[in-house]
DNA sequence: CACTAATCGAGACGGTACGTCCCGTCTTCAG
DNA sequence: CTGAAGACGGGACGTACCGTCTCGATTAGTG
């Protein structure tokens, strides 16, 4: 049983705008000039607030993350009725986080918050990224689940994060051909010109 | 032509010393936990010759990754005659970096210095990483060269970047499941134009 | 009325160790030898608490004399009933400032952390030097107050000034004829009036 | 007999150079914002050429003031006929040195430079300062030379000093007054009140 | 209702590292 | 051998944040 505690709650408001404040400065200026000072002048909420609750910078921004207070317009998948052109359509969506206006790039920001912080890469990859993947990968391939379809997740997702990291450019094309690479070009095989029917598959 | 100057020419001592002090320091203490202050320290040399040559730390890592003081033993590929197994052997290796003694993680702090700094990131991939895995890749698909070989060059080392940064586990078995996914399961036989359906089980 | 402020309040044992450590410094090492960081090393204090208290390296020192951190020892004249040889006596003290045993002079030291800092020279000469002097000074010269004190009061101490930034030794004797010539030699003589040649000789 | 020597003898041109560059930073900047470098790069020279024929800052500063590349223009005092005005006026100009236009005070600079560095403390008192100020006072003591008149001079020179180093202000009445306690008032001796034996008793 | 205990904003604290400036020495090349 | 140029190891500068701590004020239960 809980032991008994008097006093006041966690406050919500408070939890809220630090959130709200690690996403926006996240955003703006990048994972690496993200400071808990300044989360905590942001958000008009004293740092230790910010100590009670959480233990790093990398744990907010997981939270963050999590509570879709960043990229919580890219979960939505289109569906146009092609699997692969939707999977590859979310994934240049996905990659063109890469260059936000203030130049950081908000998808490396991200590679470097999971890169130094253990629960961050966990949940980047498994609950955010993966999921909406995971939903057009398996109308691609045809299975709904499995090591296969797994792999094949991580490869396109990874593909997409080295390219980030690596500052190449990458256009439609380009992500056509990795899809194809990926979840086969077979069903489309003659239809490159004959059968698009097969490429649902 | 350049004009001509007099004085002191750059020191190769020094320049050296810095780099084997990054990477020593990279290697035994993480990414983030690594200083200006403590490479110029380890070295004997003043900050100012560091930044004399070198706009950021990440360019100095940049440096001592292209010249092998880092990755130097993980350069050469296996060759055992099954160029698929060689494949996975080495992804294997590279994801082992992923967890070094000290606990941060050489690949992770690979990954960490390439989405703080785009030279580190250009170079990790084009000249380090894909180097060897081209060279595997391009046995094990039975393609010289070509989009769809990049392609597979970036899902796979991709997708033990992102399991990296994930912190999934990750053995040889599934290692193997991820280059059957991307190369085929084939026999890397005829089938690239012969057994399609093959590819889809 | 000040706003109310909430929060901790400065620490008296921090300002405390960082004044004794400047004192303790400036007189073992000399102005130009003293550093903040020195200051901060010595006090077991964070450089940023002395930035956020003193604007500057003067101001820190003008603090450390006002409270009496230096000098303390000097302040008290002494008294033997012939003013004019008490006023000498304390003059050839304070001179003797001029060769701390390091070697750089505490002197000079204070006359440097003056020239460099506003607050520290009006403090240096309005509430240190000058107090013990004027007391001395006007039971010399029979005055209270008013601008003639004021200007022997300066005359003297600017002499002693002078003499020790320029090296010269500066003895018993021409320190009693520096008060001669500035207090005059006449009341407690006959002989000022008497023999007026004698002081051209 | 001087030993053979081969090679370029000794650059009058960067030897001008250097002390006219430090001369006008002096002025410029103030003392301690004087750095070798600055002079060396003002003045086109390398900055061994600076350290191979002077061993310390202050020591180019003492030549550059011998050599009246600074204070060039106040070494002559003016002869109106009243010895003991001329003398007050000489003072006042001298004080206005303290106030230099970019707002650093060059008094206060030479101050702190004679305060740092011995060859240029004597210097400055005995070659510079010193001299025009012993013409004029001789003349207004009527006295050629001896002890009186050397106290005299420190007197007021080093009155002059201490009211620059502790910023108050000066004007050309007080300076009147401190001649007179010094000089004494005895030639103006009616004047005064009437009984000028007790203004000096 | 008083008391207790935990929350909150605020921010001082001892520290570490930053990136810059300058020190005085050393090294190169041109004259 | 001098002199301009400037790289070098070193050290201090003043700033930004770190994560901990200490305040006074506020807000729920508990007794």
């Amino acid at each position: 049983m809980a032991l008994p505690r008097s006093g006041p709650v966690r406050s919500e408001a408070a939890r809220l705008a630090i959130l709200r404040a690690a996403a926006s400065l996240l955003t703006e200026r990048g994972y690496d000039h993200l400071t808990m000072e300044g989360i905590a002048r942001q958000a008009g909420v004293g740092k230790q607030t910010i100590y009670r609750w959480w233990p790093s910078k990398g744990d907010v921004i997981a939270e963050a993350i999590l509570e879709g207070h960043l990229l919580a317009a890219r979960r939505e998948p289109p569906d146009t009725g092609d699997a692969r052109a939707d999977l590859a359509t979310w994934l240049v969506e996905l990659f063109s986080l890469r260059s936000s206006p203030e130049g950081e790039g908000l998808l490396r920001s991200f590679i470097a918050a999971a890169a130094g912080n253990a629960e961050t890469g966990r949940r980047l990859r498994a609950e955010i990224l993966a999921a909406p993947l995971m939903l057009r990968l398996s109308r691609a391939m045809g299975v709904a689940t499995g090591p296969r379809l797994d792999a094949a997740a991580d490869a396109l997702l990874g593909a997409v994060i080295l390219r980030a990291l690596s500052r190449e450019e990458f256009g439609a094309d380009d992500m056509l051909a990795l899809v194809d690479v990926i979840v086969g070009t077979h069903p489309r095989a003659e239809e490159d010109t004959a059968s698009p029917a097969a490429s649902v598959g």
